[in-house]
DNA sequence: GTCCCCATTGTTAGCGTTGCCAATCGGGGC
DNA sequence: GCCCCGATTGGCAACGCTAACAATGGGGAC
């Protein structure tokens, strides 16, 4: 043994191989495993010592084998992250925000895209990730098709949806988003329209779903006539289509559940002919970076989408630890530009 | 030893444990090698053993324990992406393609995303993942920084840089970049504008460096003047203000380095009373979903961001097995919409 | 002075998989 | 009928690390 390692220190080539716990306790000549206490910062190794092995490790480039290190400690520190599509606006900032906290809490991300999202695409990407030795997911999708892959996969391999909607996290965020979709209707309201057609999401996401209950409480608690809404899937051109569904003669305001489909909607009415925000006033969601700047800059609701991500981290480590952690919610905030106005006196 | 496994294996709680090999192999009757050998599909195993092996696999649930594997193979079939913004619609999208297509030859992707962007956190991320233990890397990232940082890791890590604008690639699509922003800049000058004034990028990035100088290309060979540039950040926000510093009265045609900052200069244009495409015209780059439902539909040149990742895994995939694969490229397109007309006649 | 305790360090087993080499078995060639 | 061969299969030793326990040594309590 100690045969083996003196040629494997005196060879050639030793330049070349990886340096491994055995080279850096050699050198420092200490046993591996207080080398393995020094990289793990155990405290019970004396300064002296630990000095000596750190130089150690300088000196050789030593880096801990994680492969190693997971299979005898079954712990990756590594969570996946099934998101769905990178263009929208809001994924891709959780997803940000995800990253973010995982690596400053010393996890790392793995991801998986998916093209099309079902619930067997979305357990498949789970099952995948828990075969990739992740220590937890995060679903960033539609909580229909997530929370029936999420229950679908062993209860031993624990995974929180993305917005926090769901367990302890969900009262706070969900709500908070209908309060927004509320806030945003009555913004409308208070300006004087009558009551505020809506450009919904899809069903199956429960951001849509909250933000169109959020709509509807504003309407029926001040008596207002609650239009029968129609739906996009959340893109700049299912807005367009999905506008042009509505009968534009009693539209005075709208409000869209993101801001792409605002913006397709901005466009389907300059195609007919209505001014923004003179004939008509719209509402978005979200408040893309783009927003302050489209024709006319849009009214929308501010969402902290990081924040989101980041506290999903929060409640995906701490349920490894057995810990039951709140996810609270950030309330997204109605941000007033020039999309919106009273209503035209007469039409 | 086999008494242990009996143990193991009749033990009350025999369901509660993960399966490995051994478990397999046991009900199967057959050694953990053989076993090994029909999980990796290796071709000398009789039809017959196979068939029971994998009946016992499925019995079982086993599942091969990916962190023993990448222990002794020293493979982890993962890949690292270290990823800038990701709310650039093309760094989103490209990250797409690459993990589409990492999945499709089965690698999964570790994910680092840098708020900030300089050689040194390039290179830590770099680092990270490699201590990852990921087999290569690709970044999305600023060109500069990323070269910097990939020159600085060891050799033995590869690295790919995103667009595919390094090594083998290089010329490729850089030079299908240039050449779109060329025929972008040229579509204006057809129209009949007797110069294009130009909204760039960050200098540091070579997709920003390629778009100049196909604009200028265009200008320079037609023997036009060429307006000092101004730059912007890819952000709407930078966008408007970076066209606020051109000289307004002289400027009939304008060729933005990407979307976003088309739209800002959209609005700032607006705020300035100029009508688009009537008193200035205007042509993007990129062409995100929401290009073509702007105020006014952008004229813009359309990427292929997804296929660019997928080119970068292939090309990776290519180097961690020696061989040197072409990115080749995708010529980006321009798409015609209504931001851009002949120059007014008289201003 | 003796004993005990704590702080520190070392030793010994694996973790679950694959690589290498040896062993076994049924046939075909002569 | 005997030997050699290819097709299968098994045994054993790593891979690099950590958990659990053992050992060592010096200081303080009595």
């Amino acid at each position: 043994m100690s045969a083996d390692r003196d040629e494997r220190g005196s060879s050639p080539d030793a330049e070349a191989r990886v340096p491994v716990l055995a080279d850096v306790a050699q050198l420092a000549g200490v046993s591996q495993q207080t080398v393995s206490r020094v990289v793990r910062g155990s405290p019970s190794v004396a300064r002296r010592t630990r000095e000596r092995v750190e130089a150690a490790i300088a000196e050789v480039g030593y880096r801990p084998n994680v492969a190693a290190r997971t299979l005898v400690t079954k712990r990756s520190h590594r969570i996946g992250v099934v998101a769905a599509n990178p263009a929208l606006y809001g994924a891709a900032m959780t997803l940000q925000g995800i990253q973010e906290a995982a690596r400053a809490t010393g996890y790392s991300v793995s991801l998986v895209m998916l093209p099309e999202l079902t619930t067997s695409s979305v357990q498949e990407a789970l099952e995948d990730l828990r075969a990739q030795f992740v220590d937890g997911a995060i679903a960033v999708v539609p909580e229909d098709e997530a929370q029936d892959a999420v229950s679908a996969v062993d209860a031993a391999f624990p995974c929180v949806l993305a917005p926090g909607l769901d367990g302890a996290g969900v009262a706070d965020a969900y709500w908070a988003e209908v309060a927004a979709a509320r806030a945003a209707t009555e913004h409308l309201l208070d300006l004087g329209h009558r009551t505020v057609h809506h450009l919904g999401g899809p069903t199956d996401w429960a951001e849509s779903r909250a933000r169109s209950t959020g709509w509807r409480t504003a309407l029926v608690e001040r008596m207002r006539v609650v239009p029968r809404p129609v739906r996009g899937d959340w893109s700049a051109a299912s807005g367009h289509a999905a506008l042009l569904q509505l009968p534009l003669e009693e539209v005075t305001a709208l409000f869209a559940a993101n801001d792409a489909m605002a913006v397709g909607a901005l466009s389907a009415l300059a195609g007919k002919g209505l001014r923004v925000p003179d004939d008509v006033s719209v509402v978005g969601f979200d408040d893309v970076p783009e927003a302050a700047y489209y024709a006319p800059p849009l009214t929308t609701v501010h969402q902290d989408f990081a924040e989101i991500g980041r506290r999903c981290v929060r409640v995906l480590l701490g349920r490894l630890r057995d810990r039951v952690v709140e996810a609270g919610s950030v309330s997204p905030q109605l941000v007033v530009r020039s999309s919106t106005a009273p209503p035209p006196v007469l039409r």
